[in-house]
DNA sequence: AACATAGAGATTGTTAACAATCCAATAGTC
DNA sequence: GACTATTGGATTGTTAACAATCTCTATGTT
C-alpha cells in the first residue's frame, strides 16, 4: 500500500489547512498545545487576517484560546522560527513585514536550491508522481482562473511544487523549502493578482510537467528557474510600487 | 572608517565565540538572558563538552546560570532552531544527533548554495577582503600543524568561510549557512582529524584564495565544490566508520 | 529467566502573580 | 508653539508552585 517512501500523504494534502502541514510534516503525529496555536495565528497571517506588521500580543491570544501566556509566548517563538512573526525583545511580537531586499535574498536562495530540487525530482520521478500532480494541476487551472486577489492560486502552486520537492527526497531541503515559500508567500501572491498572470504561469506549469513526464532534466530545470525568477521578479516589482509611500495621507 | 556595509566586525571575528556571533550577527546588541544562556550552551555543545546525544535538563541549567526554568526553556527553543538541540515533546531535549543521511542532506543543500555565495563573493572581492582572509589563512595553516582532534582547524576553517559568505551580500543567505555549516560542525571535525586531511584542506583553500585574487570565478567556484564535497565525503566515511557499532562492548 | 505491572522519582508543561520595561499621552518649560 | 520631562497603562520577562507525563526500578507472574 505504500508506494514509496513518504509518498501516501501526497495523496491527500489538500483538505488540510497550510499552516497544519507545516507542522505536521516536523515529524511528530498530534500537535503540542503551542504547536496548535501557532498552526492556527499561522494560517491567519497567510490568509491575511493578521495583516503584515499587525502586533501579536500574548494576553489576546491567550484570552482567544483559554490558556495562560506560557503556551502562548511558545507558539510565538514557534512563528519566528518559521518566519512569519518577528520578535523584539521586550517590545513584542508582528506579523513579519519582509523588506524588498529580504524578498529579493529569499527568492534567490530558493533559486539555488531549484538545482538540485528539480534535478532529483525528474530523476525520481514515477506514474504515481505524475498522476498526483496531474491533479494538482487540474485545481492550478481551476484557481488561475477564480476571481481573487491570487491567494488561492498561489496557495496551490506552492503546494505543487512541494509535492514536487517532497518526491526529491532531502527531507531538509524539502523543510527549508517549506519555509522559505511560506515566508515569501504572501508576496508572490502579489505578482498573481492579475488572471493574465496566472495564466502565465500555468503555461510554464503545464511545460515544466510535461517535460517532467519526458524525464527531460534540463527543461524542467529552466523551466523551473524561470517560475521562480519571473516569481520574484513581479512580487518585487508590485512590492515596490506598494511600500514607497506608505500612505501619509489624511491628517 | 567604516570601509563597507557590515564589514568592520570582519576585522576581529576571532576573539569571539562562535556561538556569540551566531547571535550578534542576529542583530541585536545586546543579547538577552535566554540567548546569553543559548550561547553558552551552544559553545559546549560544539566543543564537545556536551557529547552528542546529552540530555539537556531545564532544572540542571536553571541552578547553573541562577535563573528559573522559564528563560532556560527559552535558551533550549533558540537552540532547538538553530539545529543543535532536538526538543520532543514531553521528553525534554537532548544534543542533536544527526544521522548519515542528514549530514548528507545538510551538505548537499550547502553545495547548493555555494553556487551563488561563490559568484557573489568573487564578485564583491575587494583589497580589504583578501587582506581579512590572508589573515584568517595564516591562522588556518597554523592550526593545520596543531595535533588535535581537529576541532580548532574545523573551527577556523568554518570562520574563514563565514568571511567570504559575508561579502557575498545575501544576508538571509549568510545567516542560513551559518545555521547549516554550525550544525555539521561536529562532524566537518571528523574529516579533519589527521593532519594530511588538513594539508588538503590548506591546500584547496590557497588555491581557492589565488583564484579570488584572480577573480577568476569558475575556478574559485569549482575549488569551493570540491572543498564543501570533500569535506562532506569525509565526514559521511568517518561517521559510517563510527555508528554502525555503537559500542555494546562491556556488560 | 523472560516478561508484564505498579509505583516512585524525575522531568516537562502550565498557571498566575509579580517585576521590569516600554509606550503614549499629558503636563511643564523655554 | 516646539521641545523635554513625567507618569500611568499596557505589555513583556521572570518566578515559583502545581499538574501532567514519562522513565526507570522493583516487584510479581508465568
Amino acid at each position: 500500500m505504500k508506494p514509496l517512501d513518504g509518498a501516501p500523504d501526497l495523496y491527500a494534502p489538500w483538505e488540510q489547512t497550510i499552516a497544519f502541514r507545516l507542522f505536521s510534516d516536523a515529524g511528530q503525529r498530534t500537535l503540542s498545545v503551542p504547536e496548535q496555536i501557532a498552526a492556527q495565528v499561522a494560517d491567519r497571517i497567510l490568509e491575511g487576517g493578521l495583516p503584515t506588521g499587525a502586533k501579536i500580543i500574548e494576553q489576546e491570544l491567550a484570552a482567544e484560546f483559554g490558556v495562560s501566556r506560557g503556551p502562548v509566548r511558545d507558539a510565538i517563538r514557534i512563528l519566528e522560527r518559521e518566519g512569519l512573526a518577528t520578535v523584539q525583545s521586550r517590545r513584542g511580537a508582528i506579523v513579519t513585514d519582509l523588506t524588498v531586499r529580504e524578498v529579493r535574498e529569499i527568492f534567490e536562495i530558493r533559486g539555488a536550491l531549484y538545482e538540485i530540487v528539480a534535478r532529483k525530482t525528474v530523476q525520481a520521478r514515477s506514474d504515481e508522481l505524475l498522476s498526483v500532480l496531474e491533479a494538482g494541476f487540474k485545481r492550478l487551472k481551476y484557481f488561475a482562473d477564480v476571481e481573487d486577489d491570487g491567494g488561492r492560486y498561489a496557495e496551490t502552486a506552492y503546494r505543487l511544487f512541494m509535492i514536487t520537492a517532497k518526491y526529491a527526497g532531502n527531507q531538509r531541503m524539502y523543510r527549508l523549502f517549506q519555509s522559505l515559500s511560506l515566508q515569501t508567500l504572501r508576496y508572490s501572491k502579489l505578482g498573481l493578482a492579475t488572471r493574465q498572470r496566472r495564466q502565465r504561469s500555468v503555461k510554464l506549469w503545464s511545460e515544466a510537467l510535461q517535460a517532467l513526464r519526458r524525464g527531460d532534466s534540463e527543461r524542467y530545470l529552466s523551466l523551473a528557474r524561470q517560475r521562480v525568477a519571473e516569481s520574484g521578479e513581479e512580487a518585487v516589482k508590485q512590492l515596490n510600487a506598494k511600500t514607497p509611500s506608505p500612505a501619509r495621507a489624511s491628517k
